[in-house]
DNA sequence: TGTAATCATTATCTTTTGTTAACGTTTTCT
DNA sequence: AGAAAACGTTAACAAAAGATAATGATTACA
């Protein structure tokens, strides 16, 4: 994809958060960069700094964590989303996760320090703010419902409600990987699976 | 506890986030109100837009849904913190959940419309911004970590690592609460403590 | 193209959790 | 003070999940 239809992509993902008007535009998009992802590539790895966050134009990843040598994923993001090590990226922390595409996947990125010059800059620095508090209460709210699935939901339960809301991530994302993300292991998530295909 | 006693908390509280310069204090505290929670009553219910946030100068809470007719506590917050039905208030949707008092509880508010006026302020504009997005990313931080143990570890170790981290909380809530917030039910919480303690 | 790696399923066994109920203790409230 | 409610523990059983290994099938890639 040429960098204007990418642009465009990510103008356009980002009005749910805020508007640009033109002018604004062409300041901010000057502070924008690019970079693509091969399959198996890394965005973030555990132990530095997550210098940048990015909207996917294209592709997906996924997040994932070590643990007794043991990988497992805790989330993904697909194209028209925004990704980063969020807390690594704010806090300035050693990241703990990993994050690694699944695909090719396209970004247009935002580095930290352009961030921090945006927040700066007379013209940008309102609206970046903003900017940053809908991205941030956007995830508070995916993270609230998915704190609160673990908490009243059964890992059955929470099969079947990820099903009926984003069925097409079983034909996109590996099952073993599904299965961390609902917080169980994929030989359960398989008997859950063959369970509720009998129940109907 | 007074009013004077109760707004230096709050300032204090919320230095982490933002400094208010006198002026500014000034103004934003003629946006503040005061209220106080009787034990078991409640800050927010289910249905209802939640039209507050607020800070805890003294007491605590605990958040809790309704599930098949059954309470199951998902979180709680103390004195110092910040509390709020957050998707509601931000988003002025109907709640999903309850906000209960577990102690007699004092809170420093900002309505929704009170927050609105002082993003509108122009002197106050620009800090209400970058405070909102802090906390927000603050509200983040916590929810990777939680939704992480949820993931990479087993109720025992979540156990575990709550008595470490807030052993505390065992002296001021009852344990019940405490198995639902970790994932799981009282009585599995109540063997859980009987085998690691025998372990040691 | 052919070999290796990845992946989902299944089986077996163990461990843990959920469910229900009972019991005694503590707390609450009138 | 006394009755009722709330609470933590324990027991017994059922259900579910974890661990490990084996088996095909598919995919990746050299």
């Amino acid at each position: 994809m040429d960098k204007q239809s990418q642009l465009a992509a990510f103008r356009k993902g980002i009005t749910q958060f805020v508007t640009f008007s033109d002018t604004e535009w062409e300041i901010f998009s000057t502070y924008l960069s690019f970079s693509s992802l091969n399959k198996k590539e890394h965005f973030a790895v555990e132990g530095k700094v997550c210098d940048y966050m990015a909207f996917i134009t294209r592709g997906a990843v996924r997040y994932y964590h070590i643990k007794d040598g043991q990988e497992i994923t805790g989330y993904f993001s697909f194209e028209n989303e925004l990704m980063s090590a969020y807390k690594s990226f704010v806090k300035r922390t050693p990241n703990r996760n990993y994050i690694q595409a699944l695909e090719e996947t396209e970004l247009v990125m935002i580095s930290y320090q352009h961030l921090q010059q945006m927040l700066n800059h007379p013209l940008l620095a309102l609206k970046m703010e903003r900017f940053g508090r809908l991205i941030a209460e956007y995830y508070i709210c995916c993270y609230e419902d998915r704190v609160t699935a673990f908490i009243t939901q059964s890992p059955e339960e929470r099969y079947t409600a990820l099903e009926k809301t984003a069925c097409d991530i079983f034909q996109r994302v590996p099952q073993h990987f599904i299965a961390n993300f609902l917080g169980i292991t994929p030989v359960s998530l398989s008997r859950i699976r063959k369970r509720t295909l009998l129940q109907h």
